[in-house]
DNA sequence: TGCATAATAGGACGCTCGTTCTATTTTCTG
DNA sequence: CAGAAAATAGAACGAGCGTCCTATTATGCA
């Protein structure tokens, strides 16, 4: 037998990646499911058979587009801020990064957060693929959480978890508020929601004299849910 | 002239309002957008046609169920809280019974929350109405915010637009985490991130040891995005 | 009860969608 | 440069969509 695998770098691979690309501006703005082969074709100058002949159905098109967006968040967000030393300062790097990344979205969307909201409930390779790209940014993030406790950086008793889950909160409120509502201000909501997060902060606690008496009621409230 | 409006209380407002209820059921799962007339039909057992003539377009019909939607929400959510005393206990109660509702939509899903990533960027009268409401409903949270700071409850240099912002994120994180990813105990940690939010908590504020050094090293980050 | 009117059904329309099939053009290679 | 192979175009398909038009049936009031 000859080579395993002749390497093909025919003009064909080119256009899938212009393709892609295209597809992927689009899927930005309309949401993945919003993402249509007549729409991307006229965009791209071709037929719609040739720009289908490129993936085996639509479906293939738009996990092509969840990798290649995947793949630009690995790059943006990810890989450069395990340049920063383990523990608090990757961990703001992450953060940072990250809100930094939404913040130039705005004008477009990101395919994490509208994905996730378009394939709450619809089963399937598109769901699947997205929701391993999430998990994935998920742990990376709490991997981090982590490393800051051991070194030190964070109080040992920290839930990792509840810290993810916050952090989300921020990015997805920042999204939502930057986006939806358009309201000016958000990227700063969010980097101040994280400030709080790590260091804690008095803006929004409650006096001294009303601690003490409000604690049970919450918790009495909590419980009725 | 006679009586201002003659009320019509015919059949057909019933059958209006049941077909309503369906599609309020079904854009809770599908999306405002992924609600079509051809399959609400099928679930009420009429004719497309017989369906449609109670709404002069689809516009109509998504807006009614987005009117519906709002009217639920006041009822369960807002109007109960007004009882409870102005302050904290009200702000404590909106909070709590927002979760509870999220929670318990985590089989359907909120359209508040789905509608805003639908609505991102299209244009029209849904979007319009939509952003009212959600508006509206960050205008009363705002509100008991500042009341709770009047009353002492909570410091006077509280930024409620802050508060709001991060109680906004955490509902949203328990949306994305409950219904995408479907991860267990969501409810507790956005439970529990409000009572960081009031209360403040050593939970994951950084050691003593490292509050002063990395201060600045987080400012320095700020200013780099 | 009879009759105007409201409520619904049925069918057809033009459109867009993803997909398939068959030609034709372009690209790469021996 | 020729000929195989890849890339693209063009037309057609069946299905589903919102909407409109016209009957037919059900309702509610005199």
């Amino acid at each position: 037998m000859n080579d395993t695998l002749q390497k093909p770098l025919r003009k064909g691979e080119q256009t899938r990646a212009a393709i892609l690309e295209a597809a992927l501006s689009l899927a930005s703005r309309e949401g993945l499911e919003g993402l249509t082969i007549g729409v991307l074709a006229e965009r791209m100058g071709m037929s719609k058979s040739g720009v289908f002949a490129h993936f085996g159905s639509r479906e293939d098109l738009q996990i092509g587009v969840l990798r290649l967006y995947h793949q630009q968040f690995e790059q943006e967000v990810f890989y450069p801020s395990l340049r920063e030393p383990r523990g608090l300062p990757r961990l703001e790097s992450l953060f940072a990064r990250w809100v930094a990344r939404v913040s130039m979205e705005i004008a477009s969307g990101c395919i994490y957060i509208s994905g996730a909201a378009e394939y709450d409930d619809r089963p399937g390779a598109i769901r699947e693929q997205l929701l391993e790209m999430v998990r994935l940014w998920q742990v990376a993030l709490n991997k981090a959480a982590k490393q800051a406790m051991q070194e030190g950086h964070l109080s040992p008793d920290t839930d990792p978890d509840q810290l993810v889950f916050e952090m989300y909160g921020l990015v997805l409120a920042l999204h939502h508020d930057a986006r939806f509502i358009k309201r000016p201000g958000s990227v700063e909501r969010a980097k101040k929601g994280f400030e709080r997060l790590m260091f804690g902060s008095q803006d929004a606690s409650l006096t001294s004299s009303a601690k003490q008496s409000e604690k049970k009621s919450l918790k009495k409230i909590s419980k009725t849910l």
